[in-house]
DNA sequence: CCCTTATCTGAACAATGTACAGATTATAGA
DNA sequence: TCTATAATCTGTACATTGTTCAGATAAGGG
């Protein structure tokens, strides 16, 4: 029983947002492997062939949606981050938590898309490194860090390794947990361990 | 031009095991995404429908092929493992390492298989939680936690948070890697922040 | 108003996953 | 060794998929 929904004009008007946001929409449900662009096309009401005015393949409108959920992430972590305002030492602690936090919160929310932005589909080629949208992450990341050792309440000698120990630990966990390998009781343990590495917890 | 192999007798002998043989030499070479049944069956040279004796669907084939994954990088693990002899602390922590640097190497020779392993198509369920393929690279991790534990070299009140920094810090680099967000140069500083959060090396 | 351009449809094709009836082979029991 | 039964594989068939392409429809500028 498929809703098939009846377009008013000829021209969609925004083709391209409606492909990706019912894309999304649909993989949120079923996962990436199982869905095809024709499921896509009719949930929108249009011919099957319409999607290759926006997209060469099929690959591409994933990749694409790939691109857009690493900002809806990014997005989501910045909500978080500005519920914790104050300059105290203990708010820039909260605020370093809250990035690891929402990261693990969000992908078990949304299973199906966290692995499809990790998958085959959305491999980053070396070319288009310089203009990624993990870097606003990672730019939160780098902030927070900076705030903690100016704070003075990180062991300066683990500074160098911040971002990578943290976002490492903190994906490698959530991935871990999102295919089963992990239980996520463990996931606020992870948080621990990092903090006491980094020294910001005794 | 497919390479079509002949087969002398009408029974294949062990088609099962052919199945996934091949399934793993052509999603090696091509990834999980775009591999069909029809290919792995033509280039076994048997009829598309004869997978279906011993597997359920397409997935179940690719499913059983990473659990054999695991496996395999297990037994890399342990190859590598075997070849730092001696009761040393120097050798202790060499082990340690070689844990986490064949984990990336594996990975890194075998991309595809690696995403295949933590694709959708190998989603634990929490049933089979007891008996899965992980727990060997596992229990290898926790010996070697153990050993450097009772030598001295570690900070033991960080070896509660043992197994999980490091599983999820060399699983999250090597995944991120992989997908493409981290470059591989990074790969040993990782190690090393391990090591200095463990207390393992100063 | 017309003409160019952008947008979408419809029909077509090969390839795919999967079901099922039947053919072929192995194996156990006499 | 012969034979019945089970295990294994083939052949055919069908719906669905990705993708192409010629043509229909709409939008917008001169």
């Amino acid at each position: 029983m498929t809703t098939a929904k009846v377009r008013a004009s000829y021209h969609h008007g925004d083709l391209e947002s409606a492909l990706i946001a019912t894309a999304r929409k649909l993989i949120k449900k079923q996962g990436a492997e199982h869905i095809s662009l024709r499921q896509v096309s009719q949930e929108i009401g249009v011919s099957p062939s319409a999607a290759y005015h926006y997209f060469p393949d099929r690959d591409s409108l994933l990749a694409s949606l790939g691109s857009s959920l690493f900002e809806e992430l990014a997005d989501y972590q910045e909500l978080q981050l500005a519920k914790i305002s104050g300059s105290t030492t203990k708010a820039a602690r909260e605020r370093f938590r809250s990035l690891g936090r929402t990261y693990f919160e969000w992908a078990e929310r949304e299973p199906n898309l966290f692995n499809l932005m990790f998958s085959g589909f959305c491999l980053i080629d070396s070319a288009s490194k310089q203009e990624r949208e993990d870097s606003r992450a990672f730019n939160n990341l780098t902030k927070s860090l900076d705030d903690l050792l100016s704070a003075g309440v990180m062991d300066s000698a683990m500074r160098p390794y911040g971002e990578l120990l943290a976002w490492s630990a903190v994906h490698g966990a959530t991935s871990l947990i999102v295919s089963g390998h992990l239980d996520s009781e463990n996931y606020e343990s992870i948080l621990d361990a990092i903090e006491l590495a980094l020294g910001i917890r005794k």
